[in-house]
DNA sequence: GTCCATGCAAACGATTTGCATGCGT
DNA sequence: ACGCATGCAAATCGTTTGCATGGAC
């Protein structure tokens, strides 16, 4: 945790043992929903509120230790920051792989403009559930 | 509207003028949210309620008639399923165009499995903007 | 001691639902 | 004529806000 604890103090944010749990739910879990984080820290700590569970992903956000995925049919999911990396979802098992990205070129992007940033979603089967 | 008539007729969902509308709306838009389907065609058709564009808009979803596209700090918007495309998003001027999409291919992607579907969001700055 | 963070409850906005009526087939 | 679609209003759900109290620095 106290690796964690360094990050936040990069920050302006003060390290308060909730928002030390949230960042340490985020990363055990790697891709997880407010919802999910929140039921995931009642039962050891079971003062937390939902609302700070919110604030605090806004929070981090801001700061640019969040980053926020959308999958398909899924309520946002949250991941600490990490190298840019693409997302493959296993429709079967639902498991949620990073992996490494490749520039996205294509010669008609040109015509189009300058990319800063991207976002990949690859959806498929994973290795495991094809057996 | 006649391809859009006969586009429902591969469905088994009526072809009602409401229906028609919103179709028309999102293929003229070409991206576009549903709160902005309705303000589009409320002035010409007073009577069509939020709860109908909703619902169509479901409908016309799981017809696998529309596809739902996820942008940085947007609510969902819609386009008419076509052929697999990217999207390419101007952070200055906010359009959004699409691009023909290469497989996406990466020696690590072979170890993880098996890919269906592909979802890709390019953010950036268009040539219109960069002048 | 200061200022930010927390937790609660209330407010809010977006989306869904139930139901009576209307309309496409 | 049948069954799905519409439109309204109410219900629901997720998220945000305000405020008094507590805790990190």
């Amino acid at each position: 945790m106290k690796d964690l604890h360094s990050l936040l103090q990069t920050t302006s944010l003060k390290a308060t043992p909730q928002r030390l749990t949230i960042l340490k739910t985020i990363d055990d879990a790697g891709h997880i929903s407010i919802e999910d984080i929140y039921n995931e820290i009642k039962p050891i700590f079971p003062s937390i509120s939902l609302a700070t569970v919110y604030k605090n992903i806004h929070s981090l956000k801001d700061e640019n230790i969040l980053a926020e995925i959308h999958l398909q049919n899924s309520k946002p999911k949250y991941e600490i920051k990490k190298q840019p990396h693409g997302h493959f979802i296993c429709k079967t098992c639902n498991q949620v792989y990073d992996f490494e990205l490749q520039n996205v070129c294509n010669p008609n992007l040109n015509e189009i403009g300058v990319i800063n940033e991207s976002e990949v979603y690859l959806y498929g089967i994973c290795k495991n559930c094809k057996g």
